[in-house]
DNA sequence: ACAAAAGTGTTCACTATACACCCATGC
DNA sequence: GCATGGGTGTATAGTGAACACTTTTGT
């Protein structure tokens, strides 16, 4: 390490937003408000601010620009990216985070966001502005990678779900279908994965499911393992 | 994103450099020759230049720090720390990687370093410099992790090998012991990981042992189990 | 001959999967 | 009753751990 740092640069956080919605993972996006890409669809994020450490950071922007705040945050980091030429700006690096959330109302335009809103994270290239393309792709495997072996999954359902509700969520993350009778025998037999409320809820039609809440495990031992 | 930066603060990379030497694992690290920390052991690392992209800062740093070149560079980002106290000199934030070799000749001291050598990745608080104890615990947690999922562990030896060399690397980063002929079988079962050369190799006593090279898999499936 | 290390075959327990089946509700 | 979704039991195939055993060298 030398004595005098021989380059200072902007340091953002940028924000990949993963939620289920009718079965499909959205991303939460904002429409620029601000040059440059203005008008342009991009993560939200934003700049650190003094004192402040990256997670502080990630929650704030996230408060700021789309409304969402409250929420325990389940946030952590994907990696950093600091091309020199990223950003048209000037040298700025971008520690991005990825945030899962349950289905919530509709997001609201914050500062320096024309609109928030959900997108479906589709396999293509969605145009994203800056290196958002790349960013999003990056958080969404390590999504899929979570799953495998963490209780994220119960972070995209409300406090409250039934085990249809958290296969819901593997099923579309991962893009697979999965056998609903061994899904129910494997997660409620993994030890503090979910727990059971008692209570029960009615669908639409059939047989009341039964209500779990998120459980004290931290990792999935053994893993759910995702189908090749 | 707001359009000017609020905060600028000094880039460095950190360099958490694993290999495995007399079945032990080892990581390198540097006795700082300038303030702050003046004496004491610290990864090696420093900040990024103009144009520089992060790997480009870390395989540099490396080389100019300890003298290590021309190794395919085997890296990967942990994580970044940013916490507003880190670093008594100011703002400035980290880029930690991660990097395998095989067993090498001493390293040289280079710039802004008294020394450089090896040390055991011990249990305890080595006392390093600045937050590196928790960045080396984060990164050597990393490196169990991509051992289970990825060919990273030939990266410890050198281009031939045999498959006790792999093994070994295996117990010593896992701390366990694994049994011979089940490990045997499973590495050269699976597709693409190892490849035989068809020479073989004399230990200094009993049967000669198959020489094999990297294959070209660049994850394993299925993972590498590690024993609980 | 013997020790030491490499590599193979076989057994056994455990786990994942597929799917038949039963249960509880709305209509 | 019947359709619909929740949940359980069970047969079967596949996988991983344990370990006896054979092979090939140095001394």
């Amino acid at each position: 390490m030398i004595a005098r740092p021989h380059l200072t640069v902007g340091l953002a956080v940028d924000l990949v937003v993963l939620t289920v919605r009718d079965t499909r993972l959205e991303v939460l996006l904002i429409e620029r408000g601000v040059e440059p890409f203005r008008g342009r669809l991009a993560l939200p994020g934003g700049f650190l601010r003094e004192g402040e450490d990256l997670l502080d950071a990630a929650v704030r922007e996230l408060a700021e620009e789309t409304g969402i705040r409250g929420i325990d945050p389940c946030l952590e980091q994907v990696r950093t990216y600091a091309a020199p030429d990223r950003d048209p700006r000037g040298r700025i690096a971008t520690v991005a985070h990825l945030a899962i959330l349950p289905d919530l109302p509709a997001p609201t335009a914050g500062t320096d966001a024309a609109g928030a809103r959900w997108e479906p994270v589709r396999a293509g290239s969605p145009g994203l502005a800056f290196d958002h393309d790349t960013i999003l792709v990056d958080a969404v495997e390590q999504a899929r990678r979570r799953l495998e072996n963490t209780p994220l999954a119960a972070q995209f359902c409300r406090p409250e779900f039934t085990i249809a509700e958290l296969r819901a969520v593997y099923e579309a993350v991962w893009g697979v279908a999965l056998d609903p009778r061994n899904f129910h025998r494997k997660v409620t037999g993994l030890p503090g994965f979910v727990v059971p409320t008692g209570e029960m809820r009615s669908p639409h039609t059939g047989r009341p499911a039964a209500v779990y809440r998120r459980g004290p495990a931290t990792a999935l031992n053994p893993p759910l393992q995702r189908p090749a």
